[in-house]
DNA sequence: ATGTCCCAGTCTCTGGGA
């Protein structure tokens, strides 16, 4: 079982970029977020081509949340923005995230689906801008209604895998220069205590779990060769329950994904492995490729 | 380096967000 995220940076600038990594990685899932899309945009067809169900959750300009499924896993229990009810419409006439009123929670920022018996989760959280500004307080309410779906709709002992841009670079080893991050947010002490809260609700932050070397990031700005001199963070996760957790036989960033043309995400995707206890971990991506290659083949 | 990319509307440029 293989298990992806990708922030895409909208979908529809990167459609050419997804099909080729679908077909490069061939995950059984991939998560993803900030599509842009509206729901009546989202390109079903053109997953369905590639072999994979899309079920999407979006508001049009802004965000946007979605799970791309293997054909052959049956998808069931769809919820959206925490089954808190309605997005609010960022299309035309909207004015953005600069309307006094507006609030994260109203944003298309979460979707979750049950598939190959695994709760999935696909997670957009919000940027904060600046720490101690209206938005980064929308940020951690919204880390607080997560905790709190988590508390009242999940369950620990189960499979539940949640993926995402979350935001938040845990630790110091996941970001190029902590003094240095934009606006301080990603690495201040309430966001990391946001993400706390999830592992200690029983979440395992899989790829730490696997790959203990700093300076690995699943985000780099697009902006003055950051990414070449790898000035990055880590921001995307791919959270499990102890169940999950303990089958998780390989991590990687593919950073393979942020390089070339078309232009790419500024986010690479992440991705795991997930199988029987005791399956040898190959060294790196290429032998991750000819394992699911082969099974490929194999059925 | 105020550095680049996305989007929609004001529409071959601008402004906002990341």
């Amino acid at each position: 079982m293989r298990v992806a995220t990708w922030n895409v940076n909208s979908l529809k600038a990167r459609q050419e970029k997804v099909d080729w990594w679908l077909e490069r990685a061939r995950p059984d899932v991939l998560l993803m977020q900030e599509t842009k899309l509206a729901d009546d945009d989202a390109p079903l067809l053109t997953f369905a081509m590639a072999g994979y169900t899309l079920v999407h959750h979006g508001e049009g300009r802004w965000n946007g949340v979605a799970a791309a499924v293997r054909q052959d896993l049956p998808v069931s229990d769809v919820v959206t923005n925490f089954g808190d009810g309605p997005v609010r419409d960022s299309g035309a006439g909207a004015t953005g995230l600069d309307d006094e009123d507006a609030d994260p929670l109203d944003e298309a920022r979460m979707l979750a689906i049950r598939a190959a018996g695994i709760r999935l989760v696909s997670l957009y959280a919000p940027n904060g801008r600046v720490v101690g500004s209206p938005f980064y307080a929308g940020k951690l309410r919204w880390f607080e209604r997560l905790r709190r779906w988590l508390d009242e709709a999940a369950d620990p002992d189960e499979a539940i895998l949640m993926g995402g841009d979350l935001n938040v670079a845990p630790a110091d080893d996941d970001v190029w220069s902590a003094a240095r991050a934009h606006g301080g947010t990603h690495v201040s002490a309430p966001e990391r205590a946001a993400f706390r809260a999830l592992l200690d609700w029983g979440l395992v932050d899989t790829y730490r779990s696997r790959r203990g070397e700093p300076g690995r990031f699943t985000w780099w700005d697009y902006r003055a060769g950051d990414f070449h001199a790898n000035r990055g963070m880590r921001i995307d996760h791919l959270l499990a329950s102890p169940p999950l957790a303990d089958r998780v036989i390989w991590a990687e960033i593919d950073r393979e994904a942020r390089k070339g043309k078309p232009i790419p995400s500024d986010h690479a995707p992440l991705v795991i492995d997930i199988d029987e206890p005791g399956t040898p971990i190959d060294a790196g991506w290429e032998g991750a490729l000819e394992r699911i290659a082969a099974r490929t083949k194999g059925g």
